[in-house]
DNA sequence: CACTGGATGCCCT
DNA sequence: GGGCATCCAGTGA
């Protein structure tokens, strides 16, 4: 059963894409990790979105090209890594809010000058270990050195959790509305208390 | 663990 | 100059 790009980001609500990216692993200047969270930004009508209004901007122009292309952009000195995940001039996306390391983690700990699972817990510090900056914003993951592997290698969440998007304050239903996904119990996942962790699974089947 | 405030790099949303 | 889909260290419990 193998799927292409364009099958897994081109027919489906960004939801749904969202859910499915958890376990999927992608590989980057000598590391590779396993997805643990997510955030769906569900485009013109979202006011958290940065694609809001069909708001455009230079700074934002990957949001409008086509599924499958990467959205990367900086903010309090931080990179932060987004999918595309419909068609040209629809501008939603998916964060990339954490990842678990599955190869070249000393790499990661000289990026981040940190150990343990600060490593990858959240969006900015996840683009520290993985080495991703605004070079490959805008690129196709089809041809980007990037690589999302929707073949093989992939986990499987013994259970999903959702909850409101981080860091959107005031903004209503969509402060509230249940867009973010995680592996339940990934150590790995933002603001994840310890009472809460499984460290003998990690949260995967 | 919950909450806070300051630092931070881009871009002007 | 201000805003931001963040990070970190410090505090108090």
């Amino acid at each position: 059963m193998s799927v292409t790009l364009d099958q897994f980001f081109n027919h489906r609500p960004t939801t749904e894409i969202s859910r499915d990216l958890l376990g999927k692993r992608f590989s980057y200047r000598g590391a590779s990790a396993w997805i643990t969270e997510t955030e769906a930004y569900v485009g013109a009508k979202d006011q958290a979105a940065h694609g809001y209004q069909n708001h455009k901007a230079k700074w934002n122009r990957a949001l409008f090209m086509a599924p499958g292309t990467i959205y990367v952009f900086t903010m309090y000195g931080s990179n932060l890594l987004n999918f595309i995940t419909q068609p040209v001039g629809n501008p939603q996306g998916v964060l990339i809010r954490g990842v678990q390391p599955a190869s070249g983690i000393k790499l990661m700990e000289q990026r981040r000058h940190k150990k343990g699972f600060n490593l990858t817990n959240g969006p900015g510090k996840l683009c520290t270990a993985m080495g991703i900056n605004l070079s490959i914003n805008t690129q196709s993951l089809a041809k980007s050195q990037l690589h999302l592997d929707l073949v093989d290698n992939a986990k499987h969440p013994e259970r999903i959790a959702t909850s409101g998007r981080i860091g959107v304050p005031h903004k209503g239903k969509w402060t509230t509305a249940p867009l973010r996904y995680y592996v339940a119990g990934n150590p790995y996942v933002s603001k994840m208390p310890k009472s809460k962790m499984n460290l003998k699974t990690y949260g995967w089947k």
